[in-house]
DNA sequence: ATCGCTTTTTGCCAAATGGCAAATGGTTTC
DNA sequence: GAAACCATTTGCCATTTGGCAAAAAGCGAT
């Protein structure tokens, strides 16, 4: 609790007895290995902190690839954003790629935390702009680069990632084929 | 004035004397096709809102590419964030593509709003993240997709923008070549 | 240690894309 | 209209990456 504790208060101040109501909403989920925190087809209605584990949000494309859209680490939120805001469903999976514990606050307790504590709201657009602006700055320069480019700026983005997950996840986050990489792997060492 | 007026209302409520405020501390900015809003290696301290004409953000990267980033058309804000923010050099360069038109605050007077307008801030993280959401879901499934897909949804995502613009930028924008563009363009038709 | 299962590596060949330079087409200027 | 300039297309070939299947390696359960 304490590291969501910590993460908030980046953002923004709070007294002792706002962050006792914030923690007053919360309660521990774990979620083992290859299970899913949310679905596609379906409405996310939890906000995540990440205290242990990794995970990451996936979909389908129009060929029926798994693309693993992006990777989240501990001490992270997660949410799928357009479904919990709009409450309409996911086109997306948010899947826990290691045995994982989360804090959780239900959509219900997230939203009378946004009205009741103020300055609540600002802390939480910060969060959300940092997220999202450190998506645009982790993938989109994978676009413009060769496949061995894109594994090297994985490497420096996630160092802590490579061994703990599947050689696939990292293929189709950097848009290579599984065989690609493991070739590129070998060429590196 | 009336476009950013009303594309500022979208993200939130303001009263009469608000919006005037607002309004007073803008200037109009005309800048010539490829002349540039800001610069890599100097501070942005402006905030922009694009009334006329295509702007994009484009980069080199290690290789020494010019790499488009994203380009932004009308009735959008347009911002280095990052350096704005935090009055550090900025890393990109922010071009108009066509003759653009824009009304511009300057850093002192949007920071004063800031601490003048209750309710501005959030409105202000709304719009950038909602812009950031944006630039997520238009430039990252880039990555998983061959050259052709990636210049139809291209199409999907700016068809005004198509044949205002040279095609060496599409290219650099999609991470393909300027001849693969155009082979592909061929076969499309 | 062995079996069964999953993940990763490898080989082989095909397809896609890049690199480079020349040709073509379009536009502006005089 | 011709010349100069720039953007786009094309040809040719090299390189990269994909597709597919088999082999190898890793891992857990018994």
């Amino acid at each position: 609790m304490k590291a969501l504790i910590d993460y908030i208060l980046r953002f923004g101040n709070l007294n002792q007895q706002q962050i006792e109501l914030i923690s007053s909403k919360t309660r521990v989920l774990t979620i083992p290995k290859d299970e899913y925190f949310s679905e596609a087809g379906k409405i996310s209605r939890e906000v995540g902190f990440i205290v242990e584990g990794i995970m990451r949000v996936c979909y389908y494309n129009n060929k029926g690839e798994e693309i693993t859209k992006y990777f989240i680490e501990e001490n992270n939120l997660v949410v799928d954003l357009e479904s919990f805001d709009n409450e309409i469903c996911s086109s997306a999976y948010v899947q826990a790629i290691t045995d994982c514990k989360l804090i959780v606050f239900s959509r219900k307790d997230w939203l009378e935390l946004l009205h009741t504590i103020v300055g609540w709201d600002t802390i939480v657009y910060k969060i959300i702009s940092r997220a999202l602006g450190q998506k645009v700055e982790r993938r989109s320069p994978l676009v413009s680069e060769d496949a061995k480019t894109r594994y090297l700026k994985f490497l420096e983005i996630y160092p802590n990632v490579v061994n703990r997950i599947p050689l696939s996840y990292i293929a189709s986050y950097l848009g290579i084929t599984q065989s690609s990489l493991s070739r590129i792997r070998k060429n590196i060492r």
